[in-house]
DNA sequence: CTAATATCAGCGCTACTGAGATCT
DNA sequence: CAGATCTCAGTATCGCTGATATTA
């Protein structure tokens, strides 16, 4: 029983035997697997109206800060790997959608407070079980220590990556 | 010393200790690790010339496939996980750039074979080369046993998402 | 003055969909 | 005739870059 990469691996092991190709073990698979969770949570968000891919990560950054669940666009784009324009284009979306709104900053003239409409708190809670419960269903195809196992061998290789909180 | 995902998760409990999110330390980290390794692959193809995502995909899937490296179109785009329609512009590119060829399959007049040209076989046997070497100095930032365990877990998520060679 | 914040216009890329031509 | 193969035109999406206005 094997996957994609595994026949990979072994296409390169014969062809080209002098190559240490174990990398793509990790590397490719994750790859993969990136695009085929992806796929599956995309046409789950946009059975609830957010038919753009990151459009409920944005809702979902905003419920979990808690009360008044409220953001600015620079932190939302850091930790959502954009950059800012990219941001300000799905806040337009969201703000015309009218679940989140814009306000201006009373500490900082130069900043704005994104923050949850009353709609857009209530489409994340929705949104974000289903989503949490299809996610669910997907990891207990392994059994429970594996999972724990899996999530914090990489959780080792984002922090080698850099991706930590500052 | 803890990741991104992990203070996400610690928001969520709480916020809403009713949820169990603990599919996100999977799900949502391997996101994320793709879209950092993506930049990173990115980047170092496009030091070859290959500018567009999947184009050293292409060539190392013909690649490894042995003499006289060749493919099928539709092969090739279920292997990548692009449909026909995204195959053809990147053979299109890829036939520009003088590194693959197409010839009239003889055995079936409806098909195509895709074949590495010498500047092809040549290039991608430069680039995949580096690419690899990048991932390799990646992946060892993890021990080694944590390598291949990782490589382990992330083949039997693959399987349970129907990620294999038919 | 330098740096940070948000927005905007323009651009490039990527891949999908659906239709069509050809052939098994 | 149904089904497979490949291509093409049209479309949607998505996010980046670089410029701008404002303010710290």
């Amino acid at each position: 029983m094997a996957d994609y990469v595994a026949e990979t691996v072994t296409d390169w092991r014969s062809e080209r035997p002098d190559l240490d190709t174990s990398p793509l073990e990790v590397v490719t698979r994750i790859l993969r697997a990136a695009h085929l969770l992806q796929a599956r949570l995309d046409a789950l968000a946009a059975a609830h109206g957010l038919s753009r891919k990151g459009d409920l990560d944005v809702l979902s950054s905003l419920r979990r800060a808690g009360r008044p669940y409220e953001s600015t666009p620079t932190t939302l784009a850091r930790r959502l790997q954009v950059t800012s324009g990219g941001m300000t284009s799905r806040l337009d979306r969201l703000e015309g959608l009218g679940l989140i709104e814009r306000r201006p900053d009373p500490a900082d003239r130069r900043g704005i407070q994104v923050r949850l409409t009353r709609p857009g708190a209530e489409l994340v809670d929705q949104a974000f079980v289903e989503s949490l419960s299809a996610q669910r269903r997907i990891v207990e195809e392994l059994p429970p220590s594996r999972r724990a196992d899996l999530a914090e061998l990489l959780e080792e290789l984002l922090i080698a990556l850099d991706d930590t909180p500052d």
